[in-house]
DNA sequence: CAAGACTCCTGTCAGC
DNA sequence: TGCTGACAGGAGTCTT
């Protein structure tokens, strides 16, 4: 499931190998995504030229002269640039053909992805957009700033962080590795935390997307070009997906909890 | 406004 | 071996 570094480092590859193209042609094979991909893309994309790539969150956005492609990959989305005449792949859903004979492809058995034009002169104006919390990287996401977000919400802090109006690219798994780098249980109520937990938290979360930003750094090239973009992540996570194993710090039985319909692990000596 | 439930979808895996 | 059902999960939307 892609998160925040991951999807950077997806901007980042296709950078790389898009900037400058022009669109030949686009074809929707599957239009029915987690909204519907707009009927006229292929006529509002024909011929026009790439000009930057950015992110908002787990946005990517594609700037043209006239208009903005917005690009959320959900849970199994990916996009690979491959040569124009290539062997389809299953669940192969949007195909926009470039000017060097390579070709994009939207990629996603789940469909929770999406792919949508906006034509707003500020497309971060854009109603998905114009809503999402800070960058967890960027400096405004601060002790400041989560000390008094958290102030009148009773919810838990693990959902807390993971809501996208706070603070966007925080997934379970990083919600679950910030907590225990922090020492917070993920069921605290946001609002009991004091400020020094909150500047344990913000800078936790930096830390953590940080580091995975880095490692996925070193494999741009499987995520542009083919498959297997996971496997090289699971061996540093410290809680995640540990429920009954030992912490790694010290020992002791790392536990589960449900909260929001997601699984959360935390170690009970570690975390208070 | 806040919080929780619900929803979309398919690959994977446990259980029989 | 094959079927069934549970589950996972991002995040918008609906309900309370």
């Amino acid at each position: 499931m892609p998160e925040l570094p991951e999807v950077e480092t997806v901007r980042l590859g296709l950078i790389l190998c898009l900037v400058k193209q022009k669109i030949n042609k686009v074809i929707v094979r599957q239009p029915k995504l987690r909204w519907p991909v707009p009927t006229h893309l292929p006529s509002k994309l024909k011929n026009q030229v790439i000009m930057a790539i950015s992110r908002r969150g787990k946005y990517l956005l594609f700037h043209f002269k006239r208009g903005t492609l917005i690009v959320h990959l959900g849970m199994s989305g990916r996009l690979l640039v491959l040569p124009k005449m290539h062997e389809r792949y299953k669940h192969e859903h949007v195909v926009l053909e470039l000017s060097n004979q390579k070709a994009l492809c939207f990629i996603d058995p789940r469909r929770f992805g999406a792919v949508l034009w906006t034509e707003e002169d500020d497309p971060l104006q854009h109603p998905l957009l114009n809503k999402l919390g800070r960058e967890p990287l960027d400096r405004k996401f601060s002790v400041n700033y989560l000390w008094e977000k958290s102030r009148t919400r009773k919810l838990t802090v693990k959902q807390f962080i993971m809501d996208g109006h706070i603070v966007v690219g925080v997934g379970n798994i990083y919600a679950n590795e910030a907590l225990f780098v922090a020492g917070i249980r993920p069921a605290r109520s946001a609002n009991s935390l004091t400020q020094k937990e909150c500047d344990n938290l913000a800078k936790a979360i930096k830390h953590i997307l940080r580091k995975a930003l880095r490692k996925s750094g070193t494999t741009i090239r499987d995520y542009v070009t083919s498959r297997n973009t996971h496997g090289h992540f699971g061996q540093h996570l410290k809680v995640y997906g540990r429920s009954g194993e030992p912490c790694v710090v010290c020992g002791n039985i790392l536990q589960e909890v449900r909260l929001g319909q997601r699984s959360s692990v935390f170690c009970p000596k570690c975390q208070r």
